[in-house]
DNA sequence: CCTTTATAGGTAACCGGTGTCATTTAGCAA
DNA sequence: TTGCTAAATGACACCGGTTACCTATAAAGG
């Protein structure tokens, strides 16, 4: 590590003298922090707009015992979903003076708490965003809120937390699949959900049966897999459905990875997609209208989750004045149909 | 910004008291450096493993006037890249103290080295990696280098700057293309580029043609089109092409992106792949396989060079003693022959 | 044996901000 | 005008390390 002094760095001292006043008082400023005469702010403030200076991270962070760091958090092995993920984070923190930090974790791993919280001790962020699945772990949050570090998480509905710190979705999107292919009078139907451990897989499978119900059918157990969410576990399920002597004619999948799957299923099998198979997707990922015919999926819309999220773990922030940030609540879901779904062959 | 003792870190004062020395002892030991009693040094090694002592980063990053931040720039839209890149990196970067931070850009952005360079004054990363097709500007660098700040990138081939910044890549590749398509008996050979902004784009073009050369074949310009790397654009390219009356049998394309669009346009245009029409990508993402047919594509092993260009950049660290990384310098390519290409139809 | 010269190690200031608390100033009632 | 209280401001230590420089001890040279 070398040093080298920088000459051109503008600190809070130069700010002072000019304005004739103490730096704490600068500092005072840049906190918008009370006891400033109304003159005094303006000044400064003129002073610090012309000069274009801004307080040094790591000098805040020092005294502060925080840093402008945002991790985000996951175990998601799907590039789509966490390049989409990153872009809405990126989004909403342009502008700011946080930084986005990569943090990846292994959920198998015995040791992954630790790593997280250790990270967190070291490196004293400003706050943690945790997608699925890792943000459904129950026990790492626990351990987190005793570290005075803010965070935030994308999960499937239904933790105890207040507000501030959570977000849900799923089980309507996966509603939407389940009336469309009932009303298209689909009745051999099968499901490949996502692993148990997932509740994101857990409420898709629930809101799936209770869209079908809700048209007087129901999902059949042997209809019913266990996918990994990855594209092999895709393959893998579709042509076990579809060797049976009574295969489904329908099949809707926990994500688009696993409907990916489907596809290459049937080809291996000789059907066609719609026409003797229909197949819907979750999550809407850019290559599903790639694929030929085009996937119906459900959309979820990743980046402005991303971006909202961000949001909401800004407005932590009391020293951002512009923070009218409306806590955002909950997910916008649709059914983006394309050619993957037609009505069943007679 | 609320402040709060926690009351568990152990500081460097800490283990100095421990040691019953002094505290800049102590420093001198954590950064290697002479005048320590090897006695001594064992010794206060030894404490500082057993306490589990780690320096705080930000007020290091005060001191030296250096953060351990690695910001990875990039203006790369396609997600399938960006994220595999980030994994490799982040794999060399596992159990160093580097985070690595995103840093998109936008190079039709009069203001986009205005940005960067405020990133790393304001928050003095380790180091930079750039990858394509920002990692071609050249201009950029140059500033920077002003910056006493670290950065490599990963570009095709020709830059000016010595090993310590520099990777190269693609000419080769483009070029196993080519010969591909040559030995299947192909003479109506297309090629769909990257934009011209790309030195990317311009190096597989050349090793294309070359490739071609080799066999007695050259690339007629009404084969020659230029896409934007984009899927849609590949889609636009391929339909012009395949609407021709004395259509290609055979069309390599600039990335995977735009390789899937041609699929697509031939669906369209009512041709099947690989008998009525061959196709050969670039990158091999995972996409590729999963399409029908699986593609053939030149592999860009993306994560391998994610991983060697961060250990390059960890090369720089002097401080870092274990620091062997024989500085990779090339890129080993492959082309994956799947089922889009076969021998034209007599 | 004494001086010269490394070398191990310590002291104090500093990096660029913030917290605490004492001090000054302003505003207002008496 | 004086007195009193609350608001505005500054002094100084501190966050947790590092650099610059100085001292003490030990080894080397005459």
């Amino acid at each position: 590590m070398t040093t080298q002094r920088s000459k051109e760095t503008i600190t809070i001292n130069d700010i002072a003298r000019m304005a004739g006043v103490s730096k704490k008082t600068v500092s005072r400023v840049i906190n918008n922090a009370p006891s400033v005469r109304e003159n005094t702010r303006t000044q400064i403030k003129k002073i610090i707009e012309e000069t274009g200076f801004v307080p040094n991270p790591q000098a805040q962070a020092l005294a502060f015992r925080r840093s402008f760091l945002i991790g985000l958090v996951y175990d998601n092995p799907s590039p789509q979903y966490i390049a989409n993920m990153q872009h809405g984070i990126l989004q909403a923190l342009k502008g700011t003076r946080y930084q986005l930090v990569l943090r990846p974790c292994n959920r198998s791993d015995p040791d992954y708490h630790e790593k997280i919280l250790s990270f967190v001790k070291q490196h004293n962020p400003f706050g943690l965003i945790f997608v699925p699945s890792v943000s459904e772990d129950i026990k790492l949050s626990e351990k987190l809120k005793a570290l005075n570090c803010h965070f935030v998480r994308i999960a499937s509905v239904d933790f105890e937390d207040p507000d501030h710190q959570l977000m849900t979705t799923d089980y309507e999107g996966a509603k939407y699949a389940a009336r469309h292919l009932a009303q298209l009078g689909h009745t051999k139907i099968a499901h490949i959900h996502g692993p148990e451990l997932f509740m994101s897989a857990r409420q898709r499978r629930a809101g799936f049966i209770d869209g079908l119900a809700e048209f007087g059918l129901k999902l059949a157990p042997k209809y019913t897999m266990e996918g990994a969410y990855t594209y092999d576990s895709g393959v893998k399920c579709a042509t076990k459905l579809l060797l049976m002597k009574d295969r489904p004619t329908a099949i809707f999948a926990g994500n688009d990875e696993m409907a990916v799957g489907i596809y290459t299923a049937a080809r291996k099998a000789n059907l066609r997609i719609p026409e003797d198979l229909s197949v819907v997707g979750y999550d809407d990922t850019p290559i599903v209208s790639r694929l030929w015919p085009p996937m119906t999926s459900v959309r979820f819309p990743i980046r402005k989750v991303g971006s909202d999220i961000a949001k909401l773990l800004l407005s932590s922030d009391k020293l951002d004045e512009g923070n009218t940030a409306s806590k955002p609540q909950t997910i916008d879901l649709d059914l983006i149909i394309r050619e993957s779904t037609t009505p069943p062959a007679s």
